[in-house]
DNA sequence: AATGAATGAGTTTTCATTCAT
DNA sequence: TATGAATGAAAACTCATTCAT
């Protein structure tokens, strides 16, 4: 599937924020946010502090717009494929494979959600949480109507399923590897499989 | 299952080093390895530097130790149950539920350890992954001693089946609470059902 | 001979470079580089820590730059009077006297330099070692013309004298006061008459 | 000549204060007295830290001590050979050829004494100087008396002699090797040379 | 829009020394 | 005689952030 990525090369032209804003991702990923320093961000940018400071609030509001770029992606494409006409079934599969997808296709930016979350200011981790467990409501209400149709199993707590499925999505980053024997759209096909066994009645 | 706690009250009597191990994997816990000062361990298990210094090299000695420790109470759990002779699928099904239950015990050590791995000085942190991937080794011999005897699916990779199943149980620290309408033990049953049930050729 | 002291009134005005360099060149002369702290200089120098580490990367380079400006003077007026076209004798006599008057006009640069170079990070030893062995490696050169011509007596090794007569140069830190009896100048037509009496054939 | 040296072989049976002594002054002229902690002594030594401060008051006290050891040594010594009734060129040539084979003997000693005499608490200090005086003194008397007598050029004030002299001796810390071309024997007759050569009316 | 010198509070770590045993 | 756990004061260094230019 095309288009998984949310931005190409990095650290070349584009603007400053953007350039500012791939290298701390970078960096983040491979050395942990409060291992990063503000001048090692601005160096591989090629930019000064000052510049950073006039984008940038301050470091934290790099993390934060890090989440917040990757939520918006995430939130888009899994609406899209949830609210299809196809049977509840076959969406659960499509937005299943496809959250594994964008992940590996981000890899870094979810390393650093799961990694450096406790480390957000309060405020903006409440807004980050929001916004994460209306993603997480949506898919249980797609497991929730496959319940109700008697097309998945009952016995099993739909929230609790949700809680199972995205556990093991969000621990892509401890082990997956660009370069590893199965592409991202592999294992989202074979995630997406177990999902559905793991539900049929 | 009784006795899935690794240790008991924190900072009371035991020992000096006890009493720092206790304070220090709370306050990682709660409030990150960076974001907590050697000073406000020591504190918290009122003692001084000089103390904590005398027990352990480092500040990543902690964690280290934390580390170990976890890994060592898993470990020798997981290989008890993984040597007995009832059916494969059984055993699996005990060892998952298992883990998950010792997972939400000592939740504490689990968000460490996922959140910061990457912050251990790297010679220690190849040594924690070893004996990490030993674990999971035994997991997924488990998994393949059950394809082979067709009691499980083939056409999923045992490896691909344990990063899924463990991605579930290691990321219990971005949602469990021990407060919940559920017990670990509780949670563990549901998600060896799962486990098993997506194994179900 | 005007101009032999390296620097002027020190601490006043000028950057803060040059203020954190005199600064921290008294206290070490004064009370040992591993006794003098960081905050001392920055205090005497009237300048914030953060300022001295804008500037210099430790306090080692600090020491070092101390060797590197003593080094540089030294060196520079040692091979104008060694070039000259005077008899090689009174070449010799030149460079022996001026030499003495340097090192009692920087007296401090001198008793740092004999004192502490063994606490300097072994590469910026290394580098300040090699540039001291070139500069005796010239003194000797002139011994060793003065020898060849016969004016010199031959049965000394040039080497040794070189180091005979270095050692009471760089020995002027333990007993040399600006306020004795005799002016840097005097006592270095004293030292030059006593090298070249010493190597009357 | 034989029995230049203060001690034989260090760290070997002998008693305990002689153990740390021993290794004391080998790590304090190999990285220096402030950098040596008073943990790698006693390591050295083969005992506890408890042991040490039962012997020495501090470890400043182990520092005088190397001092005191090396004068006494030295003092003795010259004394004897100044003593003598042969000619005053000849006692003098004795003395200084003396000095420099057991400076050579006792470089470990020499070196730190010149590094780190600054760090010596002010009361011990100024016994170590007045010591080191006397010594300087005697010799001086023995110029003098040459001078008195007509063998000695009289034109260089004997003081400065003597300064002249003894910063080549004292210096040899920083070049003499033990496995170097001419031994401390040859160097002693070479110094002792050199300086009754410059001292020729 | 951008610079970079300067701040100041904070960090981990070291270490000589003490003292109950 | 000797141990070694524990102290407490001080050390070097870091870094996000500010601000005059």
């Amino acid at each position: 599937m095309a288009g998984t990525e949310v931005r190409t090369a990095p650290e070349v032209a584009e603007t400053v924020p953007q350039r500012l804003l791939a290298a701390a991702t970078r960096l983040f990923a491979e050395h942990g946010f409060e291992t990063t320093s503000v001048q090692q961000i601005v160096d591989a940018a090629g930019v000064t502090k000052g510049a950073m400071y006039h984008y940038f609030g301050s470091k934290d509001d790099l993390l934060h717009e890090i989440y917040a770029r990757l939520l918006r992606v995430q939130t888009a494409r899994m609406e899209q494929e949830a609210a299809g006409d196809s049977p509840v079934a076959d969406r659960l599969h499509a937005v299943a494979a496809d959250v594994v997808a964008t992940t590996a296709a981000n890899l870094d930016d979810t390393v650093i959600f799961f990694r450096s979350m406790h480390l957000l200011h309060p405020d903006k981790r409440a807004e980050v949480r929001a916004q994460r467990r209306r993603y997480h409501e949506r898919v249980r209400a797609l497991i929730e109507e496959g319940q109700a149709a008697g097309v998945f199993r009952a016995d099993e707590p739909a929230e609790l399923v949700v809680d199972f499925f995205f556990g093991s999505v969000h621990h892509l980053g401890t082990w997956f590897r660009r370069d590893g024997e199965l592409t991202g759209e592999q294992i989202g096909e074979h995630f997406a499989d177990l999902l559905l066994a793991s539900l049929r009645p």
